[in-house]
DNA sequence: AGCCGTTGAATTGTTCAACACTTGACAACG
DNA sequence: CGTTGTCAAGTGTTGAACAATTCAACGGCT
């Protein structure tokens, strides 16, 4: 009977979770602007709570504030996905290099990963594909062994999500680079690790390219406003 | 008579600017609890305003929030060092190394970081040493072109400025390390990328074991409550 | 004396209502 | 047709209140 942490969380972190959860499933899309007094009073809390949560995500990156304008879900550039994707490269490449020994514990859960992608993208589940595809690479970034890259690198990987989630609606067929989660898989627990960095590197760049290839193609087509 | 921004902030934005400047001078020590009720008044502004402003300093990792039992700046754990400087090595180096051809730019801004550091140790003025210090570090970061490295980094070195501004009070001789940012920048304008990686991976070892020498050694000394 | 439950003041968490200020749209006006 | 004034809607900020929690002090108990 011992809960390592009884549920003591402030009302505005739950906020802010529901919110990020919204956002991140892609209930709430980018751009769409949020009103305090109507959101405050759906979820039953004060506004000045909203207030608070709403400042938590826009420290995150996931909302955007204007002053006297309120504030909206944040709209990711074709700029932003390329400074997101040179990051991974800078961050993703050199963990796998150094990976060589302390890996005992990451494997099973990069295995637990690769393979709920796959399931996901059989189910035709995208969210939840998406969900894995990320939870993969951050299990990579856990070979740093930082605290504050972790924590860091999954801030850049909610704003990817919230650009990735709305473009994998439509078509595109995902789940061609599915294969290359299994294979970087297999080279890492096998201790090929520049094999793995190379393909890595390519997967990643297929990855831009495709995200911002769709997001370039119909960008007014998913949302016309650009403002806020 | 164009200002490229007509000073639109809000409050709680001033607010956490100001604690912030106090925190990063030194003036509030780690450890320290602020009680609201008073912080607001001494500022002029509201409770709820006041809780905005240390909820930004919060995610900025300069104050910890304990529920129900307060804020408190943030206190630096010898393994908070460790992991800094790890992800200082991970960035700077880097950055150096890549500065090859778009360094037209920051090559002034770098000589007047270390010439200011220069002076600020002949006037004996150690805050305005490490601000220097500090600065021209984010300098070299600023090769990577990426505004959201930048911006994390500048996390990084808050929280590190935290605690060097309390040691430095001390004695410790600071300024052994100055003539390393000069020769860092005379190899870096003459090109020679792989020696000033080199001695600048020294003066970060350097810097490093400084730094947690003095922490670890008289920790009690600085600071002796451990609580929040 | 030492342990344990209770009490109560102090502080934070949250709500509520009010007002000031800004924005954006619309209509009146030249 | 463009400019200007007006106005509603929404955010920014305040102040006061109440609920929830912590912490230390108190007092009874063995």
């Amino acid at each position: 009977m011992e809960r390592s942490q009884i549920h003591r969380v402030s009302v505005a972190d739950q906020v802010a979770s529901i919110l990020r959860q919204r956002i991140l499933k892609g209930e709430l899309r980018p751009g769409m602007p949020l009103q305090e007094v109507p959101l405050a009073a759906s979820l039953g809390v004060s506004r000045n709570t909203m207030r608070e949560a709403t400042r938590i995500l826009s420290l995150e990156g996931l909302l955007t504030r204007s002053i006297h304008r309120g504030v909206a879900v944040s709209q990711l550039s074709l700029k932003d996905v390329q400074e997101i994707y040179h990051l991974r490269r800078m961050l993703e490449i050199p963990a796998v290099l150094t990976a060589k020994t302390n890996n005992a514990d990451v494997l099973p859960e990069l295995k637990n990963a690769f393979e709920g992608y796959e399931q996901a993208v059989q189910d035709r589940d995208w969210v939840r594909a998406v969900e894995f595809d990320l939870q993969f690479h951050t299990l990579l970034i856990r070979f740093h062994r930082n605290r504050r890259l972790e924590s860091f690198y999954q801030k850049l990987i909610g704003e990817l999500r919230m650009g990735m989630v709305l473009v994998d609606r439509g078509h595109d067929d995902p789940g061609r680079l599915v294969p290359a989660h299994r294979r970087l898989y297999q080279l890492l627990s096998a201790g090929k690790l520049k094999q793995c960095a190379a393909l890595l590197a390519q997967h990643l760049d297929d990855s831009e390219s495709r995200l911002s290839r769709i997001m370039g193609g119909h960008n007014s087509g998913t949302n016309g406003k650009q403002k806020i």
